[in-house]
DNA sequence: GCCTGTGAAGGATTTCACAGCC
DNA sequence: GGCTGTGAAATCCTTCACAGGC
């Protein structure tokens, strides 16, 4: 009976929860619907029939538990856990993602790095061994991988996905300026900076010269 | 009476120009939506209605002229033309964001870097000079600054983007995992691979162990 | 025969508004 | 009195399906 949840809906859940922490953080036991919608610029209405699809997490005249709630949508998020990582591409921008701080703390574990580039190979980038391409299938298989994040160039970044995917990971997070296909048992979320650029541009070309 | 359009149709415009610079590239003149679609993941429908919006591009029997719908792309989307950024913010992340060399081809021209750190002033990276972040504001109206990239920490980033919103700046491409809060005349975009990696396993949890 | 552009239908998501509980 | 949880209403977005042009 559980009801199909929607998209959307899941992509809010660790705004929320990101919301939760710096709340708990700063000492704060118990938060409405309204205060929180206040912080995250949401409706508090939406927060609520978010959160109703998986459970009655509030309490009447109170407001939600900030540190019970943080807990339960970790826990449907599954992000209460480890997860195990590996980064395809060294390049430039492979080196700057092994080198960020921000995916270990959150659980994400990148265990290993793979590149084409035999002069990368054996490298340590951000603490991150990098291992020939070849290599990238057995790995997955031995190392229980997770999620592939794919930082090559364009034109061979499907042909990475399909890798992935032959060998068995399930969620994709593609730097690649492709739209890459997946099957629809695999999940893939695309970081596309010049997309967003060129989405805001049509905003604020209105605003010059222009009617009202 | 030009109806509102949907966000999400807005959102979608860089994705249809990419690939029709792509198709232009391989030579292809021509183009039918279920062609597109295919490219894309995106139904057929989906793209005639998107356009439509905007005015009537093909020609039924063949489909659209690649180059002349690029070219309107680019046109409504405001990425014929060079646009003035400015980027606060070099640490690891800013600089990585200041050396990749995604956004001058599309136009997007990173005319300075501000940091509140002096050790970093004067400093040049990717070929972007980085000034004491007092300057932001004389900087921006001096230079035309039409969209700003928010690069600091978490605690700093709405500061910033106060900042940049008084100083005059419409858009806002922000690195930093906060919910910031900009008036309804400035868009804002937020690129977070964490919040991307924590929705992806909701959907990879659910495929282990349970249910069907 | 093929393919666009588009009203209309259908489906999905958000917002409303209020009963019920603390 | 304040706030949740939730059906119902409203809004928004996608898909259908077909008239019309090439």
């Amino acid at each position: 009976m559980a009801l199909e949840i929607p998209e959307v809906v899941i992509n809010r859940l660790p705004v929320y929860a990101r919301a939760l922490s710096e709340l708990a953080a700063a000492g704060e036991a118990v938060v409405s619907s309204q205060a929180l919608g206040e912080l995250l610029d949401v409706t508090p209405a939406q927060i609520r029939k978010d959160l109703s699809y998986f459970g009655r997490f509030g309490k009447q005249g109170r407001g939600y538990n900030v540190h019970g709630l943080l807990a339960k949508l970790r826990e449907i998020l599954g992000i209460d856990r480890q997860w195990h990582v590996c980064l395809v591409g060294v390049g430039r921008l492979g080196q700057a993602i092994a080198e960020y701080g921000g995916f270990r703390p959150q659980g994400f574990e990148i265990l290993a790095a793979f590149d084409a580039d035999v002069a990368m190979v054996g490298k340590t980038v951000g603490g991150v061994t990098v291992h020939f391409i070849d290599e990238l299938e057995s790995f997955i298989t031995s190392h229980n991988v997770d999620i592939g994040i794919v930082a090559v160039p364009a034109a061979h970044a499907q042909a990475v996905v399909d890798r992935l995917v032959a060998a068995g990971v399930h969620a994709i997070l593609n730097y690649a300026p492709i739209s890459a296909h997946v099957p629809r048992d695999v999940t893939i979320r695309h970081i596309d900076p010049v997309l967003a650029m060129q989405s805001m541009t049509f905003y604020i070309k209105k605003g010059e010269g222009g009617g009202k």
